[in-house]
DNA sequence: ATACTGTATTACCATACAATTATATACTCA
DNA sequence: TGAGTATATAATTGTATGGTAATACAGTAT
């Protein structure tokens, strides 16, 4: 949280934007984009989800900025806007990592 | 995400510790705990929540390791466990400023 | 114009969960 | 032991949202 007071405005935009990540499908469409652009019926096909909920998950992503888009014909292909995603994902995979660590170590005592 | 290969099952994990700071109550919370351990009742008192209320995301927050608790009488202290949830919430604000900074140039043209 | 394909949107249902009230548990003190 | 305080736990309710099916929209080709 930065220097500037966090008033509940605030608190709900951070809040919204942890939200988009909550939520196993749409953490896999990010994680199938880290390998590059992808069309929605690639990222249909790769994912197994249904398109229209495939569609509905971009959309929330692209209104918080976390994906772009590019149309090319018929197609729409996505790419993540940023790497930021990632870092945001690694440390959650660190802290992950830590409590595994902890568990077995109470487990082997 | 981390170099091993992302199951469903660690996606359900990753998601839900995301979820735990999708919520501007408990972030409210977490942002009480950067000053320093609290009891439940100065947290109740500092954020307007209910008592329920907070003792329930507080034990969320625990069950995710985001926060230590040291029982000390009738009270309970809570900390936060580590620094890592600023890390995440900065990433989150340097984000929404990023998109704010955007919005105004937008608007400026 | 029609048929076809890819993407977005709408409407619906089922589930998850935040907030609240009331109650229970844990601890201290008289 | 009983009263009082701090925290935790049920039980309940309202709301938000993920998934799906049906449909609409956009673009291409014949």
């Amino acid at each position: 949280m930065s220097k500037t007071t966090l008033t509940p405005e605030i608190l709900a935009l951070i809040a919204d934007r942890f939200k988009a990540l909550a939520e196993p499908a749409r953490l896999q469409i990010l994680n199938c984009l880290r390998a590059g652009e992808r069309t929605v019926s690639e990222l249909v096909e790769e994912t197994g989800l249904g398109q229209a909920n495939v569609s509905k998950h971009l959309q929330l992503l692209h209104g918080l900025g976390f994906v772009a888009r590019r149309k090319e014909g018929l197609f729409v292909r996505y790419r993540l806007a940023d790497r930021s995603v990632f870092q945001l994902c690694d440390i959650m995979c660190a802290r992950l990592e830590a409590e595994h660590k902890a568990r077995r170590k109470v487990l082997a005592s």
